[in-house]
DNA sequence: CCTCTAACGTTATGTTATAACATGTAACAC
DNA sequence: GTGTTACATGTTATAACATAACGTTAGAGG
């Protein structure tokens, strides 16, 4: 299964092409990607949808690298703070992210069936959020979009 | 302190015409809007900001209203499900709906440091979301849109 | 009155997340 | 090369949020 675009893509290369990307980005800005950190982008990556923490857990765990919450969740908040990976709020759910390094307000396409995720695109202030906010004198710093529906597969089993 | 829309409004009244709201639309589509569900949607009125499940129930609990977790949520459930409140994605946390009764996707601005929330508006396939969508053949059922950010007040306050 | 359904009471448990504090470690100044 | 600083990690405990499951109750409609 694939779930980033619902489409069919060459996974080692987007998981080395990603891993390569975030090495890169922590040596430009002096971020320590130690093992814990690299593992759990790395699961992420390689089962390649959203999971729960302690499902990472679970496999961190496995592997000998921490037992505890603190350990899965101190690399997910260095994952997403610095933009690396994504925190899905309705799923309660972490994914890696699509296109790390670039500045981007992700949106999320969540099938509900099935559970995938695809990453799309918003723009910050373009739309009418925007003019809501600038109306109001609200300085927005952050913004969650998450659409829940039906993938392309799923949609048609359902016919 | 009042929240929805970060300005003065008379209070008292948007409690009664949201309640009254809600009870015709009770009355019209034969919802029973049982004292424990009304009592919880007062109570998010009343406030008039995203309260947390638990403290609603602690709420409750002292006026005899019932005490274990299932009442609340059940409560929340029937509101939330009928457009009566909205679940904030973000904090965990709920609130009453500005509009109760018409059909509409909220968008929430949340401020991050004194935690009020305003309710705005978005449409549901206008924007860049419902071109991705359509284009990789994503059917959208449901929308979040939450923003973080700084409420004019507390925006004033920080320069 | 009976029955069906939706709501409610209650117990227990599952799931997600963080506080707090001790320990380790690498880089840097002196 | 030692003290200091800053950051990362180990560990224990607990907080916060949510639901499963099952029995009971109460109102609507036959």
């Amino acid at each position: 299964m694939n779930t980033i675009g619902f489409e069919q893509h060459d996974h080692s290369h987007c998981i080395t092409d990603a891993l390569t990307a975030v090495e890169d980005r922590c040596r430009a800005q002096k971020l320590q990607f130690t093992p814990a950190r690299r593992r759990v982008l790395e699961i992420l990556l390689e089962r390649h949808r959203a999971m729960g923490a302690y499902e990472i857990l679970d496999i961190l765990a496995a592997e000998g690298l921490g037992s505890q919450p603190p350990v899965v969740y101190r690399a997910l908040d260095f994952l997403v703070s610095n933009g690396f990976a994504h925190r899905i709020e309705r799923m309660n759910a972490y994914t890696a992210c699509s296109h790390p390094g670039e500045d981007h307000v992700p949106a999320f396409l969540i099938c509900r069936s099935c559970k995938a995720v695809a990453e799309a695109e918003t723009l910050l202030d373009g739309g009418r959020l925007g003019d809501a906010a600038r109306n109001t004198g609200f300085v927005i710093e952050k913004v969650v979009v998450e659409a829940e529906g039906l993938c392309p597969a799923c949609a048609e089993a359902a016919e």
